[in-house]
DNA sequence: AGTCCCAAACAAGTTACTTCA
DNA sequence: TCTGAAGTAACTTGTTTGGGA
């Protein structure tokens, strides 16, 4: 292989070449000048490229015999290699930064569905409550809990319960029905109205919502390691935001 | 066993140069 | 032809690590 066209170093290698020199102080230009001959060869390259995917850290002994090889100083090499892992390290880091951006994005858009479905729950529940605030005949109840329903048609569970022909609740009706409510039978006085006021709800989503609008606070997303991130995120199929589904 | 020194290797950042649009 | 951005080989500096005294 003819690789003098790409280099003209000393036999003495690039140390030696640069420390040598007669200033005590190296010059960089006047050291470029003499070589005038920078890029390795695509064969260099390639050679290179082949030993990097293998290993990013070459041993001594394998340095000199690749240096031996591609017609270069065992400096050249180690240089090439430092200079390849840091060009590795940055590109793997927008590659990073590119899944984090998804991720966040993914993440965004399924907490703004989340919002919608919640304000969409408040609402029926809203309505719900306003029914059991009337005082209501046993036969009208199941009819007002279906309407309560229907008005909802986008919730999951709404819609799904009917009342029996004859218009009068059964008991297993009855019991689903106040299961959706999450209340307890008529005679139950301890219910309130408060048990379902926006107070409570919005005490409740205070766990998971921040005033920011961020689904934890800061602390809590100081917790995510990024490394252990991109750990799973590179080495299997999990999704760390899997957990929501 | 603990400490110091030294050399090698490395990461991160920089410089000088080339290439190309 | 000039110019600025991007890419790259080589360098500098500071840190870590392993071995010998």
């Amino acid at each position: 292989m003819e690789y003098s066209q790409y280099t003209t170093y000393s036999a003495e290698g690039v140390e030696a070449e640069t420390y040598t020199s007669s200033c005590t102080t190296p010059s960089r230009s006047k050291k470029r000048n003499n070589n005038n001959t920078r890029r390795f060869s695509d064969e260099q390259i390639k050679s290179l490229e082949t030993m990097f995917e293998s290993e990013t850290r070459l041993e001594p002994r394998k340095k000199l015999q690749l240096a031996r090889e591609l017609g270069l100083q065992p400096r050249q090499v180690a240089i090439w290699f430092q200079n390849k892992r840091a060009r590795w390290k940055s590109k793997q880091l927008e590659r990073d930064y590119g899944i984090l951006q998804s991720n966040y994005n993914t993440l965004a858009s399924r907490f703004e569905a989340l919002k919608k479905e919640k304000q969409t729950l408040l609402i029926q529940l809203q309505k719900l409550n306003h029914l059991m605030q009337k005082p209501m005949e046993p036969s009208q109840r199941c009819t007002q809990v279906e309407a309560a329903n229907s008005m909802d048609s986008e919730s999951e569970n709404g819609g799904t319960m009917k009342c029996e022909a004859e218009g009068k609740p059964s008991p297993s009706s009855l019991e689903r029905s106040e299961h959706v409510l999450g209340v307890l039978s008529d005679d139950d006085t301890s219910i309130k109205v408060e048990d379902f006021n926006l107070e409570d709800e919005h005490g409740l989503l205070n766990f998971v919502e921040h005033a920011d609008g961020s689904l934890t606070s800061p602390e809590d997303w100081s917790a995510f390691e990024s490394n252990d991130l991109f750990g799973q995120s590179t080495t299997d199929d999990y999704q760390w935001w899997d957990f929501w589904s």
